[in-house]
DNA sequence: TGGTATTTGTCCGTATGTATC
DNA sequence: GGATACATACGGACAAATACC
C-alpha cells in the first residue's frame, strides 16, 4: 500500500536528517536538485519541505535554501508533546500501567455541564473518571465525556483498558483535531486523594476538546497531572 | 503595500469565522465556489484554507468539504500562548509592568554552559538574569543567553525595555523559529526570594531555543513562571 | 441499490517575482 | 549584472471519498 509522493520524500529527508546524513546547520539539497533526486515535481518537493518546517526539522531562507535546524533532544521518555494515548506512552516506553476507573456513568447534558465542556445542551454523554497509574504510582486523574451517539458502547471494563483502541478498532473512530488548554492549579482534595503528589501543592491541568473526522467534539476531557512527571514541548515558525 | 493573495483570502476568510459570517460547524464554500468568489486559482484557496486547518479554525474531510470547528474562547487575558514579548503582552492587556535585571556579564560558552544551552563552545554570549512584574507583584523570572555576534551591544537599559524591540528595530533580527519544553519543577532559594508565589511551592519553566532567519540558534531562554498566571494553548490535527 | 455529480486530495508543468550569492 | 534558489500563482489532469437522486 503505497503512501503518497510527498509523504514518502518527507520522511525520507526526515530520517536523513535524524540520522545526520543531512547535519545540523547544513543546508538541504536545492529543490530542483531534489526534484531530480525524487523524480517528481518542484510543488511535490515543496509540501514535503513545508511538513519538515512544520515539525521545526528545517528552516528556509528565500533565496538561500533549508537549513537543518533539528537537534537531537535525547528523546525524552517522559509525557507529553502529542496526541498519544496514555496505553500506547505506557507501552512505548515500556513502563508499567493501570488504569482504574473511579466514576462510570451516564448522564445527559445540562446547562452546567454545558458551561463546563462545551457540548450541547441535551447531548447523552458517558462521565468516566479514571486514575492512571505508571509504575504503581498514580499520576493522572482524567475526567472525561464522550458523547453516547459518537462513542456507543462503552463498559467500565473498556475503561480499563483503552477507550481510544476501542474507539479506533471497533466504532472506527479517530481523533482529527485537538484542542488543548494547560494551567497550572493548587491541589484539590480528591487530587490529594488519588494522586501521588510527592510534596507537590499543584497539578497541571489539560483541558482538551476533540473533534472527530466528521467536526464532531465528542470528547470533552480534564486531565490532573502529577508535576513530577508532565513534559510538553511545542516549536512555532513565526513568519 | 500588497500582501500575498492566498493570506488575503485566508483573512478574509478567518475573520468571517470568528464574526459567524461561518458558523461553528457549519460547512465552507467548496474550493471552486471560493476560487470564483476570489477570482484565483484552487491551489491559492487551498493554501488559505490549509492555513485555517493549522490554527485550527476549520477541519476537512475528503469528498464532504471544510468544517469550522472554531469556537470563541473568550480569548484568555492571561499568558501565553505564542511567540509574544512580554512587553507586548503586557501593553495588550493594558497591565502595568516593569523589568528589574538582577544580573547582566558577558561570558564565553564553557562545556557547562555548553550542556545547559547547547550554544557552541567558545561563543561569546550576554548572560542575564531578569524578574518581570506584572501589576506590581514579580511573576517570571527570565534567565537569557544571547549570542553577542547576533544580539550586538546589549545593555543593562535594553534588557529593563525590551531586548526584543532592540533586536528587531535596531538589528533587524527576529525570531523565526521557537523550540520550547515546559515542565513543573520544585520552587529554588531564587524562586522563594525573587518571586511572588502565592504558596505554591512549583513554577513552569519553559526552557527556549530561538532561531534567527539565518538559522542560528541567537537565545536560549529559561523562564520561570508563578503558576497563577501561567496559561498555555496548543492545537494539533491528525492525519 | 446503483449511477452520477460534487468535492477534496494528489501531482504535474509552467510562468513570474524576488532574495541571495 | 547574471546565476541560483525560494515564493507565489495559474492551469490542468486524475483519483478517491462523499452526497445526491
Amino acid at each position: 500500500m503505497p503512501k503518497t509522493k510527498y509523504i514518502e520524500i518527507y520522511e525520507d529527508l526526515k530520517q536523513k536528517i535524524e540520522k545526520s546524513f543531512y547535519e545540523y546547520q547544513q543546508l538541504l539539497p536545492s529543490e530542483n536538485t531534489l526534484v531530480k533526486e525524487y523524480e517528481c515535481s518542484r510543488n511535490t518537493v515543496r509540501r514535503a519541505i513545508a511538513n519538515l518546517i512544520n515539525d521545526g526539522y528545517v528552516q528556509t531562507k528565500h533565496g538561500q535554501g533549508a537549513r537543518v535546524i533539528y537537534q537531537d533532544f535525547k528523546q525524552n521518555e517522559y509525557m507529553f508533546g502529542e496526541t498519544e494515548s496514555f496505553k500506547e506512552f505506557a507501552q512505548r516506553n515500556h513502563k508499567k500501567h493501570e488504569t482504574k476507573v473511579i466514576t462510570f456513568e451516564e448522564l445527559t447534558v445540562d446547562e452546567t455541564i454545558h458551561e463546563h465542556t462545551r457540548m450541547p445542551i441535551g447531548v447523552e454523554v458517558y462521565h468516566i473518571k479514571r486514575v492512571r497509574h505508571l509504575e504503581g504510582s498514580p499520576v493522572i486523574m482524567d475526567v472525561n465525556y464522550f458523547r453516547k451517539d459518537v462513542a456507543k458502547g462503552l463498559t467500565v471494563e473498556i475503561a480499563e483498558d483503552s477507550i481510544y483502541e476501542y474507539l479506533s478498532k471497533e466504532l472506527n473512530q479517530r481523533a482529527v483535531t485537538a484542542k488543548r488548554k494547560m494551567v497550572v492549579e493548587r491541589t484539590t482534595d480528591m487530587d490529594e486523594k488519588y494522586l501521588k503528589l510527592d510534596g507537590f501543592n499543584s497539578v497541571v491541568v489539560v483541558t482538551s476538546h476533540i473533534f472527530n473526522a466528521d467536526g464532531i467534539m465528542f470528547e470533552h476531557t480534564q486531565s490532573r497531572h502529577t508535576p513530577g512527571n508532565f513534559v510538553f514541548f511545542d516549536q512555532t515558525q513565526r513568519k
